[in-house]
DNA sequence: CCGCTGTTGAGAACGATTGTCAATCGCATG
DNA sequence: CATGCGATTGACAATCGTTCTCAACAGCGG
């Protein structure tokens, strides 16, 4: 109910290469923002693609778990973007979506640390900071 | 799409004391882990009340926006929990949902200084920890 | 006590996501 | 290169959390 424990799925499984993957892997690649599996399906199938919503969903959820891709939920729903694969943050206009990855070696600490001091183990954080971006302020 | 504006709802509006919202408040108040509106609605059926499950969403709905509430998503739904008036994080354990509230000045000032640095206005930040407390860790 | 409104409960409606299942395709193998 | 197993796909139904609708109801200022 929590939360899902990493635990819980040892097994990442055989994998294959298929189109759509990839399609998938590319058309979030070309996309700076975070974006709903729904838009990225939508902007697919405008691109002439007839790859189909729930191959989107999936794939989105294959990348996210092999760390090609940051989730996030904001508004009821997921969105993806392509991410470098260290472990990082992100600043989030939320106005226009662009996003900013940020690396804070300090926060990580005190996040072990914080955790370590109550009895925590094997901690995992969420760490977004939200606001509006130079552009969207000057626009208002 | 992103992330609603918190300026998008300036008026709070009047706000009536009601018999269901109180009992709402209260057993949000009763429980110490947080739990999801449907979880809250089935125990305050269970303890005798005839409330309907939209009144149980809305009146969270607007504890959360009064700051009386802390909102949460995890697994596709929105957990609440009664919390303290004051900025604060959570430390929340991932198997029974225990919940540590968490100061953390050196956050608040972090996530001000990057948002600025990058051009961001009007900053907020969503940090959480998760992790296994110490009672369920040993129950392994 | 009245009346104006905010609130409520039941159920329908909604939107995002996941499940189902037969057809298809990747890929290792012979 | 032909073959077969099984992962993957796409269309659609189903599910699930949440919100909407609307008539009945209940705070609360006068």
């Amino acid at each position: 109910m929590i939360h899902a424990d990493a635990t819980d799925a040892p097994d990442p499984g055989p994998r294959r290469t298929t189109k759509q993957r990839e399609a998938v892997r590319a058309a979030l690649a070309s996309s700076e923002e975070f974006v709903s599996a729904q838009a990225l399906h939508q902007s697919m199938r405008q691109a002439g693609s007839t790859v189909g919503l729930a191959t989107v969903y999936r794939a989105l959820a294959t990348l996210a778990e092999d760390g090609e891709a940051d989730a996030l939920q904001s508004g009821g729903e997921a969105l993806y973007r392509a991410c470098s694969p260290s472990h990082h943050h992100h600043l989030i206009c939320r106005r226009c979506g662009r996003t900013v990855e940020l690396e804070a070696a300090a926060v990580e600490r005190w996040a072990g640390q914080v955790a370590a001091a109550h009895g925590f183990v094997e901690p995992e954080h969420v760490v977004d900071i939200f606001g509006v971006c130079a552009s969207c302020a000057v626009a208002r």
